[in-house]
DNA sequence: ACGGATGTTATTAA
DNA sequence: ATTAATAACATCCG
């Protein structure tokens, strides 16, 4: 599920159920997302406290008050759980518990996440070359960014080292919503496209964290709604088509979306 | 039964 | 240096 408006539900989660209580133990069903030895974070977050819970891009970074930081990357299945009684959910690669029996279990169905030990966010940020965060860039860096890239615009838009947080769907919505088609290379697109992009890059996630990620709550006029090939386009009489895009699944209204080659 | 799925990364190639 | 295409990771769903 996770793109920037999921993680940052998740990390929401993360300051409503598990900041300010001791932690007491953790487990590890499963060790291989690990990127540091389970020892490791044993030692940096038992007896400590989490403090506060950031999201960067498609990561989620919880800090304790001793600085250092957990951080997950949710790959394309992982999730959060806070519970307490019920069983171990299934999937579940690590359960910390508090002092109270309280348990936060990351969750990754595919093991495609990771999880990270970091000294600090800033150096954790540069080691992983991210980009600044899609909800933070101002729109003279996001139009600076575009700059000299001869790509496809969606391909941009995900390459999560020129802006971060951007996926899959959120990046063919945002380009829905701009009329501008996925793929188009990058210095074709007009001035005026590219700030809409910025517009509407805002609008798409911003909407999409109010509506809690609930799609079928997301306005009738976005493709998300309509994420299937021969689907009728909300906003023209077209039918949505699926071709490839950087590799990926792409869905687009060839009518409202022109090529700009 | 097979193909595809919200992500990243390595490899290879152009 | 860019860009793109492909495979790989693991597992479920339609």
């Amino acid at each position: 599920m996770p793109e920037l408006p999921e993680i940052t539900l998740f990390r929401n989660y993360v300051r409503e159920t598990s900041l300010n209580k001791v932690i007491k133990k953790i487990d590890f069903p499963e060790t291989s997302l690990l990127q540091s030895p389970a020892e490791d974070f044993r030692k940096a977050l038992i007896g400590r406290k989490f403090k506060s819970a950031e999201r960067l891009g498609k990561y989620l970074a919880v800090t304790t008050d001793h600085k250092k930081s957990l951080i997950f990357h949710f790959g394309m299945t992982g999730k959060l759980e806070y519970y307490s009684n019920q069983e171990l959910p299934k999937y579940s690669k690590m359960i910390i518990w508090f002092e109270d029996d309280y348990r936060l279990a990351y969750i990754c169905r595919r093991k495609l996440g990771k999880i990270f030990l970091a000294e600090d966010l800033p150096t954790f940020r540069k080691e992983n070359e991210l980009g600044p965060d899609a909800l933070e860039i101002s729109e003279k860096d996001f139009l600076k960014s575009l700059e000299g890239k001869t790509g496809t615009i969606k391909g941009v838009l995900m390459d999560q080292h020129i802006m971060a947080g951007v996926g899959n769907v959120y990046s063919d919505e945002m380009l829905y919503q701009s009329g501008i088609h996925p793929g188009s290379k990058t210095d074709k697109i007009s001035v005026s496209g590219r700030k809409k992009l910025f517009k509407e890059l805002k609008a798409v996630l911003e909407m999409a964290i109010e509506k809690e990620g609930v799609r079928k709550e997301f306005p009738k006029s976005y493709l998300i709604r309509h994420r299937k090939e021969g689907e009728n386009c909300p906003r023209c009489a077209g039918k949505v088509k699926k071709i490839k895009v950087s590799g990926r699944s792409t869905y687009f209204c060839p009518s409202c979306q022109k090529e700009e080659k």
